[in-house]
DNA sequence: TATTGTTATACTCTATAACTATA
DNA sequence: TATAGTTATAGAGTATAACAATA
């Protein structure tokens, strides 16, 4: 028994204690994310948010489900005054997406909710427990790139 | 401007940053743990592997589902050789569910490959991060139960 | 011809309401 | 009457296949 097999179960036990930590923290804070929105519409309206004047085929892309199931999201939205569809400048096959003032107030709410949420929680932890969680988030951001 | 202000104001960079993490990296990870069942399959057998013996209406209450709901996924998981039904000891009405061997082995095998591909992404970090992320995971997990 | 987007259709997951069997 | 579970039915989200409009 040699070090890189030690090495190699403690990483395994780090793995199934963050896979177990990951996955509840990521299905309370959806929980506690107030219910105006499915994730799908939250979704794609913050993808739209992020890269305004996207195309319908861009944004199904970016939330890689299949052009058919992008049109019905955008419709409900739409319908709901939360984004809105305009000629593309050169083509007219495409279609320009943008948030309306009332999409990016419900986004704006969206995140609130969950981050106070959050917040709350991390001013129960004391002052090391916090520092070390400043450490970890951006590690926990590279390893879904990776 | 005073201390708590500063500390909330850092707490609220800090909540929207491991928002963001946490987030993405769950559905990393859903992404890499197969596709032969679906998220609420696993959830439903992953609940009835942690608590043998549970009834169809304590899963449904555990998985936050209605019961009507559950069981159409238990009817699913069942056709598939997954679990078994079998009479409750002293209330007829009941029912209870247990794991079968393939359900047992799938359930792992899911597992698996969800922490196989972690442990990989873990080892390209340098010892002292994962040191952090040692730190880190029981600190996550009881956020969640907060 | 190729691309963009939509419509048609089907499957899964979820819900509420109504029903059956049992307590 | 109350409880456990199921069946009936409907809405949302997803997919593939076929279509229309435009490039």
């Amino acid at each position: 028994m040699n070090m890189q097999t030690s090495q190699t179960r403690s990483r395994a036990g780090l793995a199934a204690a963050l896979r177990v930590s990951i996955s509840r923290l990521s299905r309370r804070m959806r929980a506690e994310g107030g219910h105006s929105l499915s994730a799908t519409q939250i979704g794609a309206l913050g993808a739209v948010a992020r890269h305004d004047a996207l195309t319908p085929g861009e944004l199904a892309a970016h939330e890689k489900v299949q052009p058919p199931s992008m049109t019905r999201t955008i419709a409900r939205l739409e319908a709901d005054g939360l984004l809105t569809r305009s000629p593309h400048p050169t083509d007219r096959r495409q279609v320009v997406l943008s948030l309306t003032a009332a999409g990016d107030k419900l986004l704006k709410e969206e995140r609130r909710r969950k981050e106070a949420w959050l917040a709350q929680r991390l001013a129960e932890l004391t002052p090391e427990e916090q520092t070390i969680l400043r450490q970890a988030a951006p590690i926990l951001e590279r390893l879904s790139h990776g």
